[in-house]
DNA sequence: AAACTAAATAGCAAGTTGGCTATATAGTTT
DNA sequence: AAACTATATAGCCAACTTGCTATTTAGTTT
């Protein structure tokens, strides 16, 4: 039950799921993450610390910048939980504007600010 | 998006989980889940009318009671997602209890207080 | 109609959230 | 080592949450 309502704490806001379904697509750093989202670096950092917090995705240092990218060896009923949330937003247009946004990122030149 | 966001926020909370369990085995009114729950009847009545507004339940008036009970013709995305949430807890040792304390009561003995 | 009862609502206090700006930290480059 | 850069953290503020008690509302019984 504990880790169960963690999870849907994690999930239980907007810019989260947001950076989850970008996260399907590939490992983001933050300030990638940043500007899809609009809002600011330290923001998005909290984001991540939760979705981080409740197992939902994992980091990787690569040089200066810190890959973000889902777990997916998390217990199954979590997995599945996800799952059906990704099937929800299948349509969903600010997750398109998202996903088209992202692709477009050259992060050499985006980040530097 | 908007839409999700709103269930997933009805069901981050331990106490409105607990409720939708509760739900599933039977209609319930609202001093019986305040028993179950251990919290007052008014606490019960706003997590409820949040659950509500998610269209999570419905209710109906039987006289001064008012059951409330699991909405099933919800939207198939949101059905699904419930149903794995309950699949998570299958062997939630609170759930476990809380159905054994719903199952004792006697609504007329209990009420009237 | 008066007394009763279940549930809803109002209003309070303590804690949490999610945005922000400013600053600290840690790794990279020159 | 000095300058630079990506990220994390600290601290602020306004809005929201969740418990509570007290009160109102609405339906029932006497």
């Amino acid at each position: 039950m504990k880790n169960l309502e963690k999870v849907l704490k994690a999930l239980a806001d907007k810019n989260r799921i947001r950076i989850l379904k970008l996260l399907q697509i590939r490992k983001m750093c933050v300030c990638e993450l940043a500007f899809v989202l609009g809002i600011t670096q330290p923001s998005v950092s909290r984001h991540l610390k939760k979705l981080k917090a409740a197992c939902l995705i994992k980091d990787e240092q690569e040089g200066l910048w810190t890959n973000y990218f889902l777990n997916k060896t998390n217990n199954p009923c979590c997995c599945v939980l996800i799952k059906k949330i990704y099937e929800w937003l299948k349509t969903d247009p600010i997750v398109k504007k998202d996903l088209g946004k992202a692709k477009k990122i050259d992060r050499t030149k985006l980040c530097c600010r």
